[in-house]
Order: C-alpha cells, then sequence, then structure tokens
DNA sequence: TCATACTTTCAGAATATTATGAAAGATAAC
DNA sequence: GTTATCTTTCATAATATTCTGAAAGTATGA
C-alpha cells in the first residue's frame, strides 16, 4: 500500500494553491517537501509528481525566491536538494510577508495616487476608505510576517477573544 | 479631459483581482460600479469596459452571486441595473465570507481526512500544526465576516496594538 | 397573440498560463 | 584540458481560462 494520507495532502495542498496565490504544480511541490522526512532531489520530485526538468525547475526555484524551500547539500554530492521550512508558522509569516510585498504593497500605491488625481469628492471618500481597509490589511500581515515563531499563536488567540 | 482617476482605479482593481480571487474582468466592473454615483446598465458597463454581452452577464451574476453587487430597478424601467454594495467594509468582511466558504473550509475538511488516514507520527504532527494555522486563518475570516458595520475597524486597529 | 425589450446561454475563438524536453551552461574531478 | 554530472534556459506544445456574439429564452403590454 502507497502512502495514500501522503499522496492526498498533496493534491489538497495542490488545490489549495490559487488561495495562497502560487500555482498548482508549486504546490504539489512544496507538499512533497513539506511530507517527505528528509530533502528531496529533482529528479526524486520529478519523478513522484511525473513533471518535467524544466517544470521542476522552474518551480523549484519560484519556491526558493518565496523562501518556502531551500536548498541542501547532502554529504558530498554534488546534487542539489531541496527542503521545506520545517515550521508551519513560519512558513505562514513568510506567505504573508510575500503576499503583502507582490500584492498589497502596490496596490496602496496605485490608490493613492488616484486619490491624488481625483478632484471629485464622492470618489475620494470610496478611495479614502478602500485605502483603509487595504492598509489595515496590509498592517495585520506585515505585523504578522515579523512576528517571531512562538509569538504569533497566543496573539491571534486574544485578538479573537476580544472579537466574541 | 476624461475622468482619469476613476480610470487608474478600474485598471487598478482588475490587477489586483487574483488577490481577491476573482477575475479580472469580474474586478473591473465592480470597480466601475464602486466608482459610479449610480447604478449602471450592462449596456453601460459593456460600452464603458468594451466587453460583450455574455461576457458582462457571466460577471455580473458571479458579483452578484458574491454578493459584492446587487440588481436594482430604475423607475418604471424594464431593464435591470447594478449597484456595489456602497459600504466598503462591508464589502471587505463579504470577500472574507466568501473566500472562507469556498476555500478555506473545503481545505480543513481534506487535512483532517489526511489526518485520520494517515499512521505515520511525523507526518501526523506537521498535518496537525497546519490545521492548527488553517483553522486560525478560518476562525479570524469567520469572526470578521459577521462583524456588523462600525464594529469591524475598532476591533482590528485594538488587534494590533498587541501586536506592537 | 404578437411585437418589443431585454436577459441568458453556449459552442467556438481568442488569450493566457503552464509544461515539455532537448540543447546550452555550469561545475567538479581527473 | 576532457569527461561526467547536474542545472538552467527557452522555443514550442499542451492546457486552462476567459471572451464573443448570435441564437434562444423570458417577460411585458398593447
Amino acid at each position: 500500500m502507497k502512502d495514500n494520507a501522503k499522496d492526498k495532502f498533496v493534491r489538497t495542498w495542490g488545490e489549495m494553491a490559487s488561495c495562497w496565490g502560487i500555482n498548482k504544480t508549486m504546490a504539489r511541490i512544496h507538499a512533497q517537501l513539506i511530507a517527505a522526512d528528509a530533502a528531496l532531489s529533482t529528479d526524486e520530485l520529478m519523478e513522484s509528481l511525473a513533471i518535467s526538468r524544466g517544470n521542476a525547475n522552474m518551480n523549484l526555484r519560484a519556491l526558493v525566491d518565496w523562501g518556502l524551500i531551500r536548498r541542501v547539500s547532502v554529504g558530498s554530492e554534488r546534487r542539489e536538494y531541496f527542503q521545506a521550512e520545517q515550521d508551519i508558522w513560519a512558513m505562514g509569516c513568510r506567505i504573508a510577508r510575500e503576499r503583502k510585498k507582490r500584492e498589497i504593497e502596490p496596490v496602496i500605491g496605485a490608490l493613492e495616487e488616484c486619490l491624488k488625481e481625483s478632484g471629485d469628492p464622492k470618489f475620494n471618500r470610496k478611495l479614502a476608505e478602500l485605502l483603509e481597509l487595504v492598509r489595515t490589511v496590509d498592517n495585520v500581515l506585515g505585523r504578522l510576517a515579523r512576528q517571531e515563531r512562538s509569538a504569533v499563536m497566543p496573539k491571534v488567540l486574544a485578538v479573537l477573544k476580544t472579537m466574541a
């Protein structure tokens, strides 16, 4: 019997990919690496996920870029291996940080420009409210991203209490 | 001079679409309706965004489905008009609620199944941590989605204080 | 009932995204 | 240097997503 639970996990993570803002194969590689006990090589990933070398390379690079996995050397081998960030909360922080940087910050800049250029007071009010909303999200993500590993959970729990 | 600020806003919102989990045209229609003072008809949107009737219809339906806009009648006219939710924070809550329902909840279910089926203790620990993370996000979104309009901001601000 | 005014559908077209794999580029050991 | 091993690139292919527009559907009222 193959390890169905891990396979199902890889599939699930792949389907949830769009939610994290990454593509499906990238998420499947990530999942495979999270589930693995040891670091895996490109060839191992190519085989287990049935993807081409180019595809594997591209997505591994993107994952490294996001800070979700890292390259590791194994012994004296020439080959590169990859390992997922093992601390799940740190992973969450990474995702928060990247999405803030890639998606939220540019929008704030653009909305600020709109606000500067618009002369219509009604529209300005709407823009200002939108900006407030987006800035708040930005702020929350920014603070999350800066947290130390163990500090996150208690704070989030405290927050939840205040929200009945 | 055309209203450049509004046009820029429509473009910006369209580009940020993937971040909200909706498609570009859907976001542009949404932006147009946010920026508009009055409700707009399908034909007005088709013209100003240069899109086909089918496309407009499809995306308007999706926006209604998300609860981001609603159909309104204007006077005794036969034609339907559309209007964006005017309260920006309510809009944010809607988005939170829909994404929770569409994306987070199914993942929680799937991860729970993985956990049930897996016999590997190491993997189980990782799954449990992931579940905790995803459930926390779910929890936060759920509470946000249930808030009354004016109640959201103070609470979020209070939260931010606790996070230094 | 028919004509009118509008909405919805959906097969096919257009576009955008992702994947392939062979070739070129590295790097290390000899 | 040369060979062997591994990585990266990129033109092309495959796939997935989104859009179009004409035809079919629906409601209204004369």
